[in-house]
RNA sequence: GGCCCGGUGGUCAAGCGGUCAAGACACCGCCCUUUCACGGCGGUAACACGAGUUCGAUUCUCGUCCGGGUCACCA
């Protein structure tokens, strides 16, 4: 036994083979050109809408391909872990209605046969391919302390070394005798596995990334951290083990990890793994000052996704705004294929951006506005009643009472080949709906500067004596015209700006009268549907109570 | 600072050596119209800069500038 299999079985005595690994996460059995992706995120927070945007990247390119997408937890930092990180990330997927093929399901359960999912639940595996690396002479333990790790980068800063770290000549645990390490390990002193870096930084690589295509830079040289103090895995070397037996086909991470490709490369390769397919998307952005810089967790409330699942987003608008900018062909596609869902999208790595995209709340709204103006009253119905429920509790109150009618009062302009595009989130309905509903009803008759309150009461007076709550649109409206004449005004617009002395005002003017009485506002959808939904009575009243305003 | 990536209108973006440099959002105007929306039509507005290569560069090369990322026992 030479000296490195001696050193591998006192560091780690109790473990397996990497084939035997091998064998039990097999290859996947999966159509030609299938992708794996996963979404791995640490439970340090909220899920926030970056995190969204790749894994809503992730699952529609498995799903385009016919592949496997899974969520995985990178657990390996406890000292940043929230309590309920986990969960808030499965809510947030949940929200959205984001669903992977295997992985993390809750706390504490998953789904899929390439598990456990997560991280903390894999040491024997990482141990396993730590073992072997260090029999074939590519690891080693290392005893420095901070301050040491720290002592050398000053030392480097002093002589103004241009390549920095802990490697080569500065590594000083790297050619510890055997004899000398396993004093120290058997001593109990701490210390975290490095790899033995082959590489020299003067050599070149480049790889191809599949979104920025060909990548050139120096090979590593650093014998970067592999197994922390406690044994847990850094991302990096977690990052190659679980991405090589789940079987992953293209890692789809942030762009931020591009510098750190020549270390995966070369832990690959230490540890016999097939090189994997590197996707790396850019930042979602937020205008700062006239700059740009990625949505903060901490500074922007609108980088976490909870955001708009509680002003009342739909769902559907928040990932079709996402696809607008992960990939640019998509509003072509969604000009043909209107009512298609987005999931049948054929997206594409390939026609991501490459550089980061603000986000633009104003083009999501407008995003919004559409979705929201193609569903059914039905489906409006259903989401501003789950919404409200949680987010706004008395309103729902009030519109729970009688679903169906809440379903006439949002059908109104609905349905119809140019359908109203005026509701950008649920929390909008309340304020365009509150005339219809006398708990929220608050009488205004400020009227136009052209009419007077005189004038108000009588076009009123008249309407009364000729409103009747059966008329269908156009006998309604011909009464209204009908009623201009008699009153000074024209039931012809164009013939009041020819000759706007003429008459008092014209038919606008009368509905406008009319819509105020009976909607206290001056703006508002078609006038003959929001009568009928209010009915005779109300209508009447209404009307009623204006005049005596009016005439007080 | 070293290394890496990026830079087309206010924003998102097509473009891949010859285009009047698409389209969408926003903005402005007009039309339609009983109000508001919707819809239709039109408009303002861009290839960061400087050198090359070429008959010709937004497109290719180099430099400059600007922006972003990364240099941890964080991911």
């Amino acid at each position: 036994m030479d000296n490195n299999q001696k050193l591998a079985e006192l560091l780690f005595p109790n473990v397996g083979t990497v084939e035997e690994l091998e064998q039990r996460f097999p290859q996947r059995d999966l159509p030609e050109g299938a992708k794996v992706t996963r979404f791995a995120p640490s439970p340090t927070g909220f899920l926030h809408i970056g995190g969204l945007f790749t894994a809503f990247a992730s699952v529609l390119a498995a799903k385009e391909s016919k592949g496997v997408s899974f969520l995985r937890i990178e657990d390996t930092d406890k000292k940043r872990e929230i309590e309920d990180g986990v969960t808030g990330i499965i809510e947030g997927f949940n929200a959205f209605g984001i669903e992977f093929n295997e992985g993390v399901t809750g706390f504490n359960t998953e789904k899929g046969e390439y598990g456990p999912y997560v991280q903390s639940h894999r040491a024997e595996i990482y141990h396993t391919v730590a073992k072997q690396l260090v029999q074939n002479g590519l690891a080693y333990p290392c005893f420095c302390t901070e301050e040491d790790i720290s002592a050398i980068r000053e030392k480097q800063e002093e002589e103004g070394a241009v390549i920095k770290g802990y490697f080569g000549k500065w590594a000083k645990c790297r050619d510890l005798s055997f004899e000398e390490q396993e004093r120290r390990i058997k001593s109990g002193e701490p210390y975290v596995l490095r790899l033995r870096s082959q590489g020299t930084g003067e050599k070149r690589f480049s790889f191809d990334d599949v979104v920025r295509g060909k990548i050139e830079m120096p090979e590593n040289y650093t014998d970067a951290v592999l197994l922390k103090t406690d044994g847990i895995p850094t991302y990096h070397f977690a990052h190659a083990c679980d991405d090589h037996f789940m079987r992953v086909t293209h890692v789809v991470r942030g762009d931020e990890w591009i510098a750190s490709v020549p270390l995966h490369i070369e832990l690959f390769k230490s540890c016999g793994f097939k090189i994997l397919k590197y996707v790396h998307v850019a930042p979602v952005m937020k205008e700062d000052n006239g700059g740009k810089r990625k949505l903060s967790k901490r500074k922007d409330p609108e980088a976490a996704v909870s955001f708009f699942v509680e002003e009342g987003c739909p769902k559907e608008a928040v990932l079709e705004y996402l696809l607008t900018l992960i990939n640019s062909n998509f509003e072509d596609w969604r000009r043909a294929n209107p009512d298609s869902s987005l999931f049948d999208f054929g997206f594409n790595f390939k026609k991501m951006s490459q550089s980061g995209a603000l986000f633009d709340l104003v083009k999501l709204q407008d995003v919004c506005k559409n979705v929201i103006s193609k569903m059914d009253a039905k489906t409006v119905s259903d989401y501003v009643l789950e919404w409200s429920k949680v987010y706004d509790p008395e309103f729902y109150n009030i519109i729970s009472k009688d679903t169906g009618y809440l379903q006439s009062v949002l059908s109104i302009d609905r349905g119809t080949a140019k359908p109203r595009k005026d509701i950008a989130k649920w929390s909008e309905i309340k304020d365009s709906v509150s005339y219809l509903y006398e708990e929220l009803y608050s009488e205004d008759y400020t009227l136009p500067e052209n009419i007077s309150a005189d004038e108000a009461a009588k076009i009123l007076e008249a309407y009364l004596s000729v409103y009747d709550a059966e008329d269908d649109k156009d006998t309604w409206f011909q009464k209204i015209k009908e009623m201009c004449e008699p009153l000074g005004y024209t039931p012809n617009v164009k013939e009041y700006k020819k000759n706007p002395d003429a008459y008092k005002g014209h038919v606008g003017d009368i509905s406008s009268v009319i819509r105020i009485a009976v909607t206290s506002r001056r703006n508002t959808p078609d006038l003959h549907a929001i009568m009928s939904i209010l009915g005779k009575e109300k209508v009447t009243q209404r009307i009623k109570n204006a005049i005596d305003a009016y005439t007080k």
